[in-house]
DNA sequence: TGTCTGGATGTTTTT
DNA sequence: CATCCAGACA
């Protein structure tokens, strides 16, 4: 046998070896989980399977890449890109681009994110006349999200009493109505949603016999990553591109289950059993990234659920260190006391930035921890939150390309149509879709017969100005590859030339956005293609369009710069560092108070808890405030239960107030020695300059406000004795002279000339002035 | 038609 | 506190 089997563990070469027939691998966290399904993979392929007829599904692009890229390295060679490998979503768009005509759509269908989604259910709303108060965008949409997940389409949603009693329930029974509206405004767009890409993929192989017949001889073997998170459509998938030859391998862990909110239901585990005759079962138990210590903590934290599949996590790795828990005054604090311990680790132990990660339930929690690792020099990266593609000026540019690969695409109609403005105002647009609407065609069929439908001369004009160019991109469409028709929309459009204009640091900032875009497109462009995208392989546009949708930038990795990794603990599922942080372990925010009505919410965030522990391989921190700002208020928070079933010996509890290198100096207590040192020498008073440039997703610029450090004692005054006249202190724009007190009593608003600022209105329910004496 | 602004609203988690 | 949006006005 080849000799890439002899690294593994008896369980896991029994998993490698095992070739047809079904198999499920009960793989608990740091047991090697990835080793086994990509050595299974080169060991399929070393036996003589093509790799073209495997197919490989995940959660993230990330996972993919690294599974490929192992293969790679296990056979050498390039036949490992003749693989199937990517995500759900991936995979089936790529497909449903070769298939869309069969189910009615464009082969160029736009893939809609869950900004456009939004943007039609509002649309839909208004034009059912409901009230969109009651029916808002983000509700409905992950209503409809919920019901398409569990393959209920909105005939079948109209027709289920349990459904219908639950939207009565929430005082929104027309939910099914907006459902149908949606998916029709979807499909008359040409466009699937997130969802669509599962949900229409299971309308192809059920609907067309033909095609299930050739993806299930094409994927003679099939293998599922993170299999805990599957939710009903991507069960049913797979079950059927499975069924005719049963080589289905799947790979999940039940105490890692952290996505039904996605409609994921454990319950897939149990049946992927019942539904073969036979099943090989494989579990590895054998954690080889952690500490005891570690490990102990996680064990005990899990055994608080209840029913879970048997297996007992172990590891013969050293005792390691015990768990470090620490409490602060406020978020603020919990921010610093982290880069401090960052600081410290990388001096005494050596660690490299890459080496930490801080953890936390809400993409919220990273500011703290950012302006902490910036004041410090520490160099970081935040993954998640607003992604790249997400940016205003970028979607905007991003949506000349989608109308010009598909004119039917009405959102992307009304990004563009007036931006730049160009003299076609909200009342031309609503008339267009209310025409539209009527003759039951698409916008841009209106807008190419504008002088039919009685427009005033000069918005004709208008529109035939915008029309002409959008004609003329369209006839470069199979001329020009991505990256020069591209240029040409940016110069035609005049968009590249308007930011270059704008001097400020905001459309700075949006100038680079765009010309970064630009880039990317080049990259593209140039990159040779890669059979992976066998039926789309082609440099065109709409090619481009279809990868970026599909594209968050958690994944879009310059893994080797050295930098602290921020991310919500949900995005670091599959990941494992030495250090691991997890801040924010309060009542309310961990668990969230979301998720404390039932048992089953419960121990979702439990799990979520498990997950975050068991990231770490040699050291884990927990960490927790007793306030911390939310909703621009300061709020008391509890620790969070699940710190409490923690055996006490596997913890070393500290109070940041006592620690001696940083005295929990928190916004208005004292400062330390050691922290006034550090702003006279460290920082300038500006800015707090890092002395390493900190990497950050492409900052947005801020309105430069010089950062002025507040007075040691600063203590806010009531706002019952501010007067205006008086000098007062404000913690971010130093001091000043109150010129004008107005505003209602409840919110009473302040316009004060700062000394360093300049003039600011100020809410006083929000920012705290302290009073100067004398 | 475009710009300004007060008021409402928001924090789970993601492909 | 930040952002988004509807209505007011230019």
């Amino acid at each position: 046998m080849s000799k890439y089997l002899d690294d593994l563990n008896v369980p896991q070469r029994e998993a490698v070896i095992h070739r047809d027939g079904p198999i499920m691998i009960i793989a608990g966290a740091g047991s090697g989980k990835t080793k086994v399904i990509t050595t299974r993979i080169a060991h399929l392929m070393a036996s003589g399977v093509d790799a073209f007829n495997i197919l490989a599904l995940t959660f993230t692009n990330k996972a993919a890449a690294e599974m490929k890229e192992r293969i790679e390295k296990i056979l050498g060679g390039t036949e490992a890109r003749n693989l199937y490998i990517g995500t759900f979503h991936s995979v089936f768009a790529r497909i449903l681009r070769g298939e869309a005509p069969r189910l009615g759509y464009p082969s160029n269908f736009t893939i809609y994110d869950a900004d456009d989604a939004k943007s039609v259910i509002k649309t839909v709303v208004k034009e059912l006349n409901l009230d969109e108060k009651q029916y808002k965008p983000n509700i409905v949409l992950n209503r409809i999200s919920l019901a398409k997940n569990a393959l209920v389409g909105p005939e079948e949603y109209m027709n289920d009493g349990f459904l219908q009693q639950e939207d009565a329930r929430s005082q929104r029974p027309e939910i099914g109505r907006i459902y149908r509206a949606y998916s029709n405004r979807c499909f008359k767009n040409g466009a699937m949603d997130f969802d669509d890409l599962l949900f229409k993929m299971h309308d192809l192989l059920t609907g067309f016999p033909e095609c299930l017949s050739k993806y299930q001889h094409k994927f003679k073997y099939v293998m599922i990553d993170e299999y805990q998170d599957t939710n009903t459509v991507q069960y049913e998938i797979v079950k059927l591109l499975g069924a005719m030859h049963e080589n289905v391998c799947v790979v999940g862990d039940d105490a890692q289950s952290i996505y039904s909110f996605r409609g994921a239901t454990i319950e897939n585990i149990l049946q992927f059993q019942k539904d073969y005759d036979e099943i090989k079962v494989v579990k590895l138990e054998q954690n080889y990234r952690s500490t005891k210590n570690i490990l102990n903590v996680a064990n005990q934290v899990i055994s608080f659920n209840k029913g879970q599949i048997e297996k007992k996590l172990f590891t013969e790795n050293i005792e390691g260190e015990k768990i470090k828990l620490i409490r602060t005054m406020t978020d603020n604090d919990e921010g610093k006391i982290v880069a401090d311990t960052i600081q410290e680790l990388k001096l005494r132990n050596h660690f490299y930035n890459n080496d930490f990660a801080i953890l936390y339930r809400t993409n919220a929690q990273s500011r703290s921890f950012e302006e902490s690792l910036r004041r410090m020099g520490i160099v970081y990266k935040i993954y998640g939150g607003m992604s790249f593609y997400q940016r205003k000026e970028v979607k905007d540019f991003i949506a000349y390309m989608r109308l010009v690969v598909n004119p039917r695409d009405e959102e992307a109609i009304k990004r563009v149509i007036n931006y730049p403005v160009r003299g076609i105002g909200k009342t031309t647009i609503d008339k267009l879709v209310l025409i539209a609407n009527n003759n039951n065609s698409s916008v841009w069929d209106i807008l190419t017969n504008a002088a039919l439908h009685g427009f005033k001369s000069g918005t004709l004009e208008c529109i035939d100005t915008f029309v002409t160019m959008i004609k003329m991109f369209q006839s470069e469409l199979v001329k020009k590859n991505a990256y020069d028709l591209s240029v040409i929309i940016g110069k035609s459009t005049n968009i590249v030339k308007e930011l270059f204009n704008d001097k400020t640091t905001e459309g700075l900032a949006r100038y680079e956005n765009v010309q970064e875009l630009l880039n990317s497109i080049k990259e593209f462009t140039e990159t040779p293609m890669n059979i992976e995208d066998g039926e789309v392989g082609d440099k065109s546009l709409g090619s481009y369009l279809q990868q970026i949708a599909l594209l968050t930038d958690t994944e879009d990795n310059k893994e080797n710069a050295d930098a602290v990794k921020l991310m919500t603990i949900h995005a670091a599922k599959g990941l494992e560092f030495p250090v691991v942080f997890v801040g924010g372990l309060e009542e309310t925010l961990f668990p969230s108070a979301m998720s404390i009505n039932t048992r089953e919410e419960l121990e979702e965030e439990r799990r979520l808890f498990y997950v975050a522990i068991t990231r770490a391989k040699t050291k884990l921190h927990l960490t927790y405030a007793n306030a911390r700002y939310r909703f621009g208020q300061l709020q008391q928070n509890e620790p969070s239960r699940f710190l409490e079933e923690i055996d006490t010996a596997f913890l070393e509890k500290s109070y940041a107030g006592n620690a001696s290198r940083n005295n929990a100096a928190s916004s208005w207590g004292q400062s330390s020695a050691a922290e006034r040192m550090r702003r006279g020498f460290g920082s300038t008073t500006n800015n707090a300059a890092p002395a390493t440039k900190t990497i950050i997703n492409i900052p947005l610029a801020r309105p430069q406000t010089k950062e002025h450090v507040p007075t040691a004692n600063f203590v806010a005054s009531e706002t019952a004795d501010l007067q205006e006249g008086l000098r007062v202190e404000h913690q971010k724009f130093g001091f000043g002279k109150i010129e004008k007190l107005e505003g209602a009593s409840h919110n009473p608003i302040a316009t004060i000339l700062f000394d360093i600022n300049g003039e600011k209105k100020i809410m006083l329910n929000y920012a705290k002035l302290r009073i100067l004496e004398n």
